[in-house]
DNA sequence: GCTTTTTCAATTGTCGACAATCTACAAGCT
DNA sequence: AGCTTGTAGATTGTCGACAATTGAAAAAGC
């Protein structure tokens, strides 16, 4: 053994530039902090952060894929606006991936257990009504819901497709649901994984995200621009 | 009107040069003619292509955001390589998709005329041996298939899947398959979709996708390299 | 002979500058 | 006034050079 010292010490992390951009912005974009429509000018950023314009280039091409970042053509990047279409395409398509990844758990037995901690946190969550929490542990459950499933390419299509629904939830009026009922939505799901009934869980995961899906003509959610 | 004369003199393509190069490298990768773990290294193609960097830099991004390409670590970059694993997840994925666009064509009352065209293309492929020819009207098939479903993100994900897949396929040896067999398959499924059959139209999907993705344990498909 | 240290080559990461292209506004012509 | 033409500004596209990091070969020490 050459490594000598037990390297726990600390993980030095020098992430590349374009990846703490790519990091930074693409939390503005969901969280709602860069609206859609804003533009996103490479020059701009990267004299706001004090490097040279390649990293930031390469930035903004990352989130350009992720779908979070557009080109006009000879106009400039902005933050890309929603429409109610791609709103409705995001949700269905959400639903048949964990539908997917719903048969494959019951097909494999895997143990469903992990899932529950998350259904824990969004209770007390929405008892402390912190919309910030729920959201998180939400997130948690349903990404480990498709990491259960053992499919890596799926959980990838799917991390990036959630970038964008999480966008979405930031941006859509808070207030207006009750917390509570999304917290209570989540242990029946697990209950009926447990009893290996597709179709009720796949029944379930499908109220639950066509409830979130349903706000299409919400609020100020969506740019008047063509 | 401003645009007197009849401008259809030529369309001026000036592509960036990034595009230029990832088509390039795509096709490449796609046609098997770069292998999997082919290192990829952006100062010789830049040397090869006589540019610069940088956009070989961001072509090569934009592979790797297909998938197509991944980095090592501090070794340097290259042609993905496959494993049995991977190849099972694109398919497993693929049949969601495909089930999934079904499900929307026959709900929303699609009509699925405009599959024929490539069902013949097919047929007469066959008939001819003609490799190359039946593999570009399947993936026009299938992927008229996925635009039938009315789905915008739905259909870019799938184009990058069906990529991979693509490349699966001319790495594949190609003679052993019978040609007929893949043309006939495709017939029914069309037929399924006239008579708004769910059922049998995805189980024809199924089972043809799944005769195509039980070849793991095929050839030198897979790098032996960890 | 084996281990440790040093050096070197290869590769990616970052930078600042310049080129090209388009939009939008202003100026000029009829 | 209305149309065309020019011009300035903004933004992306491309370039060549340098910096930083790393793996592996070469050199040094025991």
């Amino acid at each position: 053994m050459t490594d000598s010292a037990p390297t726990d010490i600390a993980r030095i992390e020098n992430l590349p530039l374009r990846m703490q951009v790519a990091d930074t912005l693409r939390r503005a974009i969901i969280n709602g902090k860069m609206k859609p429509g804003t533009p996103i000018v490479e020059l701009n950023l990267a004299n706001q952060l004090n490097i040279s314009r390649a990293p930031v280039r390469e930035a903004i091409q990352i989130l350009e894929n992720e779908g979070l970042i557009e080109t006009v053509a000879y106009k400039g990047k902005r933050v890309k606006p929603l429409t109610p279409r791609e709103v409705e395409e995001l949700y269905s398509l959400r639903e048949q991936f964990e539908a997917f990844a719903v048969r494959r758990i019951i097909e494999f037995n895997k143990d469903v257990s992990p899932l529950e901690p998350f259904c824990q946190a969004m209770t007390e969550a929405a008892a402390h009504d912190d919309f910030e929490a729920l959201m998180v542990a939400d997130q948690g459950f349903h990404r480990t819901l498709i990491s259960l499933s053992d499919h890596a390419i799926l959980l990838s299509v799917w991390d990036n497709l959630f970038l964008r629904i999480h966008q979405i939830m930031a941006l859509r009026n808070k207030a207006n649901r009750d917390l509570n009922d999304v917290a209570r939505n989540h242990l029946p799901i697990v209950a009926a994984l447990r009893k290996k009934d597709i179709i009720l869980a796949i029944s379930l995961i499908s109220d639950h995200t066509r409830s979130a899906a349903d706000i299409t003509n919400n609020a100020e959610l969506f740019a008047k621009d063509e």
